[in-house]
DNA sequence: TGCCTGGCCTAT
DNA sequence: TGAGATAGGCCAGGCA
C-alpha cells in the first residue's frame, strides 16, 4: 500500500488554508457556530490540557487539528437560505423546558427529540424536535360522553399525582381525545369504535399511567374498572419515528424557514437547530435518498500493560497505546492513521504518532481526537465489552473527571450500564451498555457473532476466515516487555495495535455491514443501534405498528393477547429411509413456506375469529378458512390481514431489489441492493417466529400453530402426490419414492439413472404439485443429490448438482463435519470418509481409512494429545472412549453403505 | 449393559 | 418490559 499517496489524497479532501480563510471572514461577520465552536474548543484545551496548550504554538498541532476537522459549512447553510437535508443515524430524547418560540402555548417540561446525522457534504447535524407528545390508547367504555371523559381525566390526573409524589410536574395527563380505532386482535364486523387517546406530559408517565389503569381506577357509576392499554409499551423515540414516517438511517429534510438556529449550542455538531415535528420531511429511501452520507467512521484499539499471567484490569493496569483509523463511508483508504503512545515511539510510514509522558495525557489526547474528528460511528473489536469500559474505568481510577465526555453533547458524560441480553437463540450474555450520545457504536465482534456461525470468534480467526489476513504476531505476555523496552520495541507494539484497529475496518468493508445494517434499519424501520443491541422481535413490531397505524388499528399491550400460554406443534420431519443412494435424488422445496402459508390463508391477528364469534356471527363457510389445527380465520374478501400485507410488500420489494441488482453496475448501488434483498428475506422469515414467541410482544399461537399445521399437511400431501403420480402404472419408467423430507422439502428418488432425467422429472413434479396449492404457495425444483448418503433425520451428505454437467460441491448437513462441538480430528476424519464414499465411491476404502487412522493414533499417543481436543478426552481423560466413537461411526457408515 | 435426562448444536 | 419457533440427533453421566 502506498501510504504516501493516500496521505496526499486525504490532504486534498480537507479544505485548503485559503478556503478556510475565506469562510473565516464570512463567519466573523455572521458570528457563526463554526467560530464559536473553534473558540470553545480552544478554551477547553486551556482548561484541561496543559501539554496541548504548550503545543498549541506548534504548527504540527495546528495542522493535525485541521486534518481532523470536518469540512466547513457552506455559505448557504451559514446564511440559512437552504433547507437542511441529512441522513439520520441516531434518535434519542431529553427532558427540558418547552421551546418558547416554537410552542408559545406550552409550558413546563417536555420531551425533546434529538436527531443526529450527516449532510451529503459531510457536516454533522443535531436537530432538536419539539412538540411531539407521548401517548397511548385505551378502549372507551360504552356510553362515555364528554363530561364523563373530563371527569375521568380528573381522576386519572389525581391518581398520577399520587403515584408520582416526588414529581413537581404541573400536569401529568395533558389531554384525552376520543379517536376512532379498532383493536388488531380478532376479526370484527364494525368498522371502528371509540378509543381514548391519553396524551401525557413525559414519556415515563406512559408506564406509570398504564400501571394505574391496569390495576383499575374508581369511576362514578361504573365502579372499579381496569383497562387494557394499547401501544403503551412503544419506546418514545420509536413512536416518534413511526408517527413521522421515519425509518432507521433515512434522509430527513427541514425546509428553509422551518428551523431555528439554536441560540446556544448544546452539542458539538456543526449544524444545530430546533424545529417542530410537523415540519420534518421524511424521505423514503429511494433514488437519491437511498444513498449514504459520508459518515466518519472511527476504528480504534487499545493496548494495556497487563501483569504477567493476568488479564488486564483497569484498576491496576495502565493503557499504553491507542490506535485510531478514521475512514469516510464509501472511501477505501483511511483519512487518518494515528497512534497515541505512552513514552516515545519510532516513526511508522504514513502514520501520525503522538507520544506522551503520562497515561493521563494519552487518554486526554484520545478524548480530544473524538471531539475533533467527531466520528458518527465508532467501531472496533469487542469495544463494547472491553476497550470502551476499560478506558472509562481507567480514567475514573486516574481521577480524570473530564475524560468520559465522548458524546456530541457538551458537558455530558457517557453512561455505562450493566446489561444482560438473553434469548433462546443466543443464550444469556452479560454485557456492558455504553451510551455515547449522538454516535453509533458498532462492535464487529457482536456483529460477526450475530450474523455468522464460526468455530472461533477471535479477531485473529475471524480475519483469517474472511480476509485471509492475520493479526500481527505479538503475544500478550510480551506486551509489557515491549512497552518497557525502547522506542523501537514500542514501535512494534504500535504496529500491532494499528493492525487491530485496521482489521475491524476491513471486516466492516468486506462484509458490507454498513450497507446491510442501514438497509435492515430502513426495511424494518428501527434505529440502527437496535440492530445490534436488541432482538428480532422489535423489527417485526416496528413494521406491525407502522402498518396498523395506516389502517387505524391499535395493538393491545396484553402479554397473552388472544392465546393461552404454552407450546405448539412444529413441522413434520418425514421418516428418513437411511441408505446410500447411487441414483440421483431430486430435492423439491417450498419457496418461503411459512410466509406463503400466511399469505395464502390470510392468517393474521385481525382475521382470527374466536369459536364463540364463529357461532355468533354465523359467517358463511365460503368466507372463512378452518385451519388443520382447528382455528378459524376470515378470508381476505371480508378483511385483509395485515401480516399477509406486510409479507407481500416484503417479498415484492425483494423481487424488485433482486431485479434492480441484476441491472445495477455501480458497486455501491449493488451493495445497497444486495443488503436490501437480504434484509427483506430475513424480515419475511421472522414474522412467523414473532407470532409464536410466547414471551414476546404480541404472541398469537393460533397463528403460529395454524402455520405449522398447514405446513405439515402440505408436506404429507406432496409426498403422497409424488408417490401416486410418478409410478409405472401412471406411465413412468419407475415408481418414485420419497426417501426423506424436512419441514418444506422432499427428497425424491425417481428411479432414473442420470442427473438430467432426474432434473426433468423434478421440474415436472414441482409444477404439477404447485398447481394443487393456493397462490402464492409454490413448490420448486431446487437441486439433485447424486450420490446421496442419508444417515438419519437431519443428517445427510451428497454431491450437489444444479446443472447436469458437473456437480457443484459436496454438501453435508448435521454431520460431524459441520458441527462445532467436535475436535478437528473427528471433523477431518469424517470429511475424508465422506469424500471417499461420495466422490471415490469406495465405501470399504472409507472404513479401512478410519481404522488405519485410529490404529496409527493408538501407536502414537503424543500425536493424539496434540491433535485431539475432544469433549471425550478432556472430560473423562480416557481417550479410548473417543476412539470407540470413531469406530462406531465407521461401522454405521459401512452398514448404511 | 440398557434406559433416561439434560446439554449442546444443528435443520428447517 | 426483554427475549423468533419446534424437531431431533448424539453424547455424557446417573442409575439400576
Amino acid at each position: 500500500m502506498n501510504t504516501g499517496n493516500s496521505r496526499k489524497r486525504s490532504a486534498a479532501a480537507t479544505p485548503s488554508p485559503q478556503q478556510q480563510q475565506k469562510h473565516h471572514a464570512v463567519m466573523e461577520e455572521e458570528d457563526l457556530d463554526e467560530d464559536v465552536f473553534l473558540e470553545e474548543t480552544l478554551l477547553q484545551y486551556e482548561e484541561d490540557s496543559q501539554v496541548l496548550r504548550e503545543l498549541e504554538e506548534s504548527n504540527a498541532i495546528k495542522e493535525r487539528l485541521q486534518k481532523w476537522k470536518r469540512p466547513s459549512l457552506s455559505q448557504a447553510y451559514i446564511a440559512q437560505t437552504q433547507s437542511i437535508s441529512f441522513q439520520q443515524l441516531e434518535i434519542d430524547y431529553i427532558i427540558a423546558a418547552s421551546h418558547k418560540e416554537l410552542l408559545p402555548n406550552s409550558s413546563g417540561q417536555a420531551a425533546i427529540l434529538r436527531i443526529f446525522g450527516v449532510t451529503k457534504e459531510g457536516n454533522s447535524v443535531c436537530c432538536h424536535v419539539h412538540g411531539f407528545e407521548p401517548y397511548f390508547y385505551i378502549s372507551c367504555p360504552p356510553g362515555m360522553g364528554p363530561d364523563d371523559i373530563s371527569r375521568f381525566h380528573q381522576i386519572l390526573e389525581g391518581r398520577m399525582r399520587e403515584a408520582n409524589r416526588n414529581s413537581n410536574a404541573p400536569k401529568f395527563v395533558r389531554r384525552i381525545e376520543v379517536v376512532q380505532k379498532r383493536s388488531i386482535m380478532y376479526y370484527q364486523q364494525q368498522a371502528s369504535q371509540s378509543f381514548l387517546k391519553i396524551v401525557v406530559a413525559l414519556p415515563t408517565m406512559v408506564t406509570s399511567c398504564r400501571g394505574i389503569l391496569d390495576r383499575g381506577i374508581q369511576i362514578d357509576g361504573l365502579g372499579m374498572k381496569s383497562f387494557l392499554t394499547y401501544e403503551s409499551n412503544v419506546l418514545f423515540a420509536l413512536r416518534f419515528m413511526i408517527d413521522c414516517n421515519i425509518v432507521g438511517g433515512n434522509w430527513i429534510e427541514v425546509p428553509v424557514g422551518k428551523y431555528k438556529k439554536a441560540a446556544r449550542n448544546l452539542s458539538y455538531c456543526q449544524l444545530e437547530f430546533d424545529c417542530l415535528y410537523s415540519d420534518l420531511i421524511s424521505h423514503s429511501p429511494e433514488g437519491e435518498y437511498s444513498k449514504m452520507a459520508p459518515f466518519r467512521i472511527l476504528s480504534f484499539d487499545i493496548e494495556c500493560a497487563g501483569r504477567k499471567g493476568h488479564f488486564p484490569e483497569p484498576t491496576q493496569d495502565p493503557v499504553i497505546q491507542v490506535a485510531n483509523l478514521v475512514t469516510l463511508q464509501g472511501q477505501d483508504q483511511p483519512l487518518i492513521r494515528n497512534v497515541m503512545t505512552l513514552k516515545s515511539c519510532s516513526p511508522i510510514v504514513g502514520v501520525d504518532i503522538m507520544s506522551f509522558d503520562t497515561e493521563k495525557e494519552v487518554l486526554r489526547a484520545w478524548r480530544d481526537l473524538i471531539r475533533e474528528v467527531d466520528p458518527d460511528i465508532i467501531i472496533g473489536y469487542n469495544i463494547c465489552n472491553f476497550d470502551l469500559p476499560y478506558l472509562i474505568r481507567r480514567a475514573e481510577v486516574l481521577g480524570m473527571a473530564e475524560f468520559p465526555m465522548l458524546g456530541r453533547i457538551r458537558n455530558s458524560r457517557v453512561r455505562v450500564k450493566d446489561a444482560t441480553f438473553s434469548s433462546r437463540q443466543h443464550g444469556t450474555r452479560e454485557s456492558k451498555e455504553i451510551t455515547i450520545e449522538g454516535r453509533v457504536q458498532f462492535d464487529l465482534f457482536q456483529a460477526v457473532q450475530r450474523d455468522y456461525k464460526l468455530s472461533s470468534y477471535s479477531l485473529n480467526s475471524v480475519s483469517a476466515h474472511f480476509l485471509n489476513e492475520q493479526k500481527e504476531d505479538v503475544h500478550h505476555s510480551i506486551i509489557s516487555d515491549l512497552q518497557n523496552g525502547n522506542a523501537e520495541t514500542r514501535r512494534r507494539l504500535a504496529v500491532y495495535c494499528l493492525k487491530d484497529a485496521y482489521l475491524p475496518q476491513r471486516l466492516l468493508d468486506k462484509l458490507m455491514f454498513i450497507y446491510n445494517y442501514v438497509e435492515m434499519a430502513r426495511v424494518t424501520g428501527v434505529p440502527i443501534s437496535f440492530l445490534l443491541s436488541r432482538g428480532q422481535s422489535i423489527k417485526v413490531l416496528s413494521q406491525l405498528l407502522r402498518k396498523a397505524k395506516q389502517k387505524d388499528l391499535v395493538i393491545p399491550n396484553a402479554k397473552q393477547a388472544g392465546s393461552e400460554q404454552g407450546t405448539f406443534e412444529g413441522a413434520t420431519v418425514l421418516e428418513a429411509r437411511a441408505g446410500f443412494y447411487e441414483k440421483p435424488i431430486a430435492t423439491l422445496d417450498f419457496a418461503s413456506l411459512y410466509p406463503s402459508i400466511m399469505m395464502a390463508y390470510n392468517l393474521c391477528y385481525c382475521t382470527l375469529v374466536t369459536p364463540e364469534e364463529v357461532r355468533k356471527l354465523n359467517l358463511p363457510p365460503e368466507c372463512v378458512n378452518k385451519t388443520p389445527s382447528g382455528e378459524t380465520f376470515v378470508k381476505s374478501t371480508l378483511q385483509k390481514g395485515i401480516l399477509p400485507e406486510i409479507l407481500e410488500e416484503l417479498l415484492t420489494a425483494r423481487k424488485r431489489a433482486k431485479a434492480d441488482l441484476k441491472e445495477a453496475t455501480d458497486p455501491r448501488v449493488k451493495a445497497v441492493l444486495d443488503g436490501r434483498q437480504l434484509a427483506l428475506k430475513i424480515s419475511a422469515n421472522s414474522v412467523y417466529g414473532f407470532t409464536g414467541a410466547t414471551v414476546g410482544q404480541l404472541p398469537c399461537l393460533e397463528i403460529s400453530s395454524s402455520v405449522t399445521s398447514y405446513g405439515r399437511q402440505m408436506i404429507e400431501h406432496t409426498k403422497k402426490l409424488v408417490e401416486d403420480k410418478f409410478t409405472v402404472l401412471g406411465g413412468y419408467e419407475h415408481n418414485a419414492e420419497v426417501i426423506y423430507g424436512d419441514t418444506d422439502s422432499v427428497m425424491v428418488q425417481f428411479g432414473v439413472p442420470t442427473v438430467e432425467e432426474a432434473m426433468k422429472l423434478g421440474r415436472e413434479a414441482a409444477d404439477y404439485i404447485s398447481g394443487t396449492f393456493i397462490k402464492p404457495i409454490k413448490l420448486e425444483f431446487e437441486k439433485i443429490y447424486y450420490p446421496y448418503l442419508l444417515i438419519s433425520k437431519k443428517r445427510y451428505a451428497g454431491l450437489l448438482w444444479t446443472n447436469p454437467d458437473k456437480h457443484d460441491k459436496m454438501d453435508a448437513k448435521g454431520i460431524e463435519t459441520v458441527r462445532r462441538d467436535n475436535c478437528l480430528l473427528v471433523k477431518n476424519l469424517v470429511t475424508e470418509c465422506l469424500y471417499k464414499i461420495l466422490v471415490d465411491r469406495d465405501v470399504p476404502g472409507a472404513v479401512q481409512y478410519v481404522k488405519n487412522t485410529i490404529s496409527d493414533l493408538l501407536l502414537n499417543r503424543m500425536d493424539l494429545s496434540l491433535l485431539v481436543i475432544t469433549k471425550g478426552l478432556t472430560k473423562t481423560g480416557d481417550d479410548y472412549e473417543v476412539k470407540t466413537a470413531h469406530v462406531e461411526l465407521a461401522e454405521r457408515m459401512r452398514k448404511v453403505g
